[in-house]
DNA sequence: AGTGTAGGCCAACGGGTGTTGGCAATAACT
DNA sequence: AGTTATTGCCAACACCCGTTGGCCTACACT
């Protein structure tokens, strides 16, 4: 039951491949007899490791985003830092997926869209500060700003968003990052 | 063929029963079965009247946004403007879900996506202004600041977002939308 | 070297899917 | 009133899904 080393690279293969069908097609038209194709393997292989359908997708998700610590930088340049190891994360995910996979699937998938809940509510809002009592609504508002770039670029693949380098993408969004950080919620900017 | 009245109260009955299906389920899980079921009618009627799944989908996202002409406001308000109306846009939808079903399916369907592409395309960069070079651009960081809104608010219901009145929300939001309708793209506004 | 256990495939089950053709009833038109 | 065409339902087709159990094979351990 316990797995041994022996079949750790087919577990593997299995895994790389659900995160690309995942990523793909999103949770419900990803099957498990293509996955298994992809992977070079029969599908009940899949059930022998995962379990099922679910138990695969969540060990496919499974990570963390490993956000920078804000605290150290300048208040000035926080948004900066922010919005561009957000960028870094998602043009690096395009091997693995994972990052797609959950926006995709957190679309139409409940249990995808509570680990989504999740992981910002920990990690974003531990970035972003304890102090302010606001925290959350900062932190929720800077989800709708990146969330939004990471749909239209990666996912909706609007040409305009999509077509702008990394530089260029972090210029435009971090003033609004910025000012979410900081600044007084109803101000003009 | 070509139906006549005696038949219009079923294909709406059709249409309204698909609008929340697709919009609670999304496009994948979302049956003929079950939208028909709630209908109150036979599943081959859906066939009879639009031809496919598909086609059942075209005709319930065949929609408007019906953007207000910025044009004659006070440039300093026009964030605000383009914020509110899109969300009463919105909280409107909550009865047909046109914009859900959009939102939502885009995410896993490609023509989903692209209907949803050519819609920012056409409308919202029209009513940015055809003036600068950069509108384009200017017209997809709107789209994604927004498209972000909607995405945490409608469907991840991210807490935070999703309980803000809608006073609020657009009181944090419209100065990011200001900021990109007019200051300069990279400017720490 | 013999034995147990994990790896892997094959075949199948039960269920749900979009879609189709035919047949009864009912409304509309001449 | 008689004919026609539209409405609606029923039953079925062909396909694909997630999942299961049984059967060889080959490694690992004593």
């Amino acid at each position: 039951m316990p797995f041994t080393q022996r079949s750790e690279e087919t577990r593997n293969a299995i895994l790389a491949a659900a995160r690309r069908r995942f990523a793909d097609d999103g949770y419900e038209r990803a099957t498990i007899r293509a996955i298994a194709a992809d992977a070079g393997i029969d599908p009940s292989m899949v059930m022998r490791y995962y379990g099922s359908k679910e138990g695969l997708f969540a060990a496919a998700v499974d990570v963390v985003l490993g956000l920078p610590d804000l605290r150290g930088l300048p208040a000035g340049r926080r948004g900066e830092v922010l919005v561009r190891h957000f960028l870094t994360l998602w043009e690096g995910d395009r091997a693995s997926g994972v990052l797609t996979v959950l926006l995709r699937s957190a679309v139409t998938n409940e249990a995808a869209a509570e680990r989504m809940r999740t992981i910002f509510a920990t990690q974003v809002g531990a970035v972003i500060g304890p102090a302010a009592d606001d925290g959350p609504t900062r932190a929720a508002l800077i989800a709708s700003q990146l969330l939004g770039v990471a749909l239209c670029r990666y996912v909706l693949r609007l040409p305009e968003i999509a077509a702008l380098d990394a530089d260029a993408l972090v210029a435009s969004v971090a003033p609004t990052v910025q000012h979410y950080l900081g600044d007084p919620l109803d101000s003009a900017g």
